[in-house]
DNA sequence: AGTTAAACCTGGTTGC
DNA sequence: TGCAACCAGGTTTAAC
C-alpha cells in the first residue's frame, strides 16, 4: 500500500494520540520481515515521544518513564508498512484478526498493524542513528519536501544515474517517497517518458519533475492517500487519490491531457503506466 | 559498481 | 464451479 503520502497520513493520525502514552504490553502475531529485535517485555513501561517519518519508515521513539533530561535510556520502534500494511488506533481493541501481527498496547489505545502479506516490519533499535535502524535509513535519498533539496541538487544526483528515471524514482536513493503509483503520476505530470535515462534529463526538466513530484505527493496527502485494495488511515478511512490518478491503473484509456492511449509496460519487474503521446524521451 | 532477478507472503481477479 | 496463472502500494538479498 504505502508510499510517502499514506505513511505520512498514518503518522499524522497516531502522533498526537500516542504522545507521552505509556506502553502496557506488546502482542506479536505471525512473523513479519524481521524479528522484533528485543524481548517484548522489555518495552513495558516505556513512554512514547513524537512519531517521526523518514521516507516510508515510521520511527516511534520510546524512553523510560520519568526520564526527564537525564539518561539516554530507551530507543524506539522502526516500522514499515511494506506492501499491504496499515496501522489502526483502537480503543478498545477487538480481538486480533488473522492478519493483525503487531499490537502496541498503551494506556491511550492499541496501535495495531494489519498486514496480510507480511512484508512490513517492526524493529527495535536503540536509536535512529544506531543499528539496526541506521543502516536501513543510510541508503535513503533526500526528503522530497526538504527545502534544502533543490532542483540543482536533484539534477546533479540524476546525472550520476544511468538507469531509467522511473527506476531511479522507485529506488529511493536519490529522493524518497515515490512508489509505483506516484512515480508514474509524477512522470506523467512532468511530461517525461519513464524509460528515459536519468542522466539524460536536462536541468529544466529535472526542475519540472521535482515540482511535479512534490505536487503529486502533496495532492495525495490532501486526499488521504491512495486505497487500491486495503489501505486505510488510523480511523479506518480509505484514501481517495486513486480516483484522480491520470495514468496509474488506466491502461487502454484515454490520456486526460492529450487524448492519447495510456500504455502499460513492465519495467524493473513493476508495472509502469504512461502516455506515449505526451511523455517524451 | 551497477543493473537485474529472486525472495519474502497472502489474496483478489482473470481466464481457460 | 474449479483451478491455474497472474497481478498487487516495497525493499532486501543474491546473482549476473
Amino acid at each position: 500500500m504505502p508510499e510517502l503520502p499514506e505513511v505520512e497520513v498514518t503518522r499524522q493520525g497516531i502522533a498526537g494520540p500516542l504522545k507521552a502514552a505509556r506502553v502496557l504490553a506488546i502482542r506479536l502475531g505471525k512473523p513479519l520481515r524481521w524479528p522484533l529485535g528485543c524481548p517484548p517485555d522489555a518495552l513495558h513501561g516505556l513512554v512514547l515521544g513524537d512519531v517521526e517519518r523518514r521516507g516510508k519508515y515510521l520511527w516511534l521513539p520510546l524512553h523510560a518513564a520519568g526520564d526527564g533530561a537525564g539518561r539516554a535510556a530507551g530507543g524506539g520502534l522502526l516500522m514499515h508498512l511494506g506492501m499491504s500494511g496499515s496501522l489502526a488506533l483502537l480503543q478498545p481493541a477487538p480481538p486480533p484478526g488473522p492478519h493483525d501481527h503487531f499490537d502496541l498496547v498503551t494506556e491511550r489505545g492499541t496501535l495495531r498493524l494489519n498486514d496480510p502479506r507480511r512484508f512490513g516490519a517492526v524493529l527495535w533499535s536503540p536509536g535512529l542513528d544506531l543499528p539496526p535502524a541506521a543502516p536501513l535509513l543510510a541508503r535513503l535519498g533526500a526528503e522530497p519536501f526538504d527545502l534544502g533539496f533543490t532542483a540543482a541538487s536533484f539534477h546533479a544526483a540524476l546525472q550520476q544515474r544511468g538507469a531509467p528515471i522511473k527506476a531511479v524514482l522507485l529506488g529511493g536513493q536519490v529522493v524518497v517517497g515515490a512508489g509505483n503509483i506516484y512515480a508514474c503520476e509524477a512522470l506523467h505530470a512532468a511530461g517525461i517518458h519513464p524509460a528515459l535515462r536519468a542522466d539524460r534529463i536536462s536541468r529544466p526538466r529535472a526542475a519540472r519533475l521535482l515540482a511535479a513530484l512534490r505536487e503529486t505527493l502533496a495532492r495525495a496527502l490532501a486526499l488521504g492517500g491512495s486505497t487500491l485494495r486495503d489501505f486505510s488511515d488510523v480511523h479506518g478511512a480509505a484514501g481517495a487519490f486513486q480516483q484522480v490518478a491520470a495514468v496509474y491503473g488506466r491502461a487502454g484509456q484515454a490520456c486526460v491531457r492529450c487524448g492519447g492511449t495510456v500504455q502499460r509496460r513492465v519495467q524493473g519487474q513493476r508495472s509502469t503506466f504512461f502516455c506515449a503521446g505526451c511523455q517524451r524521451r
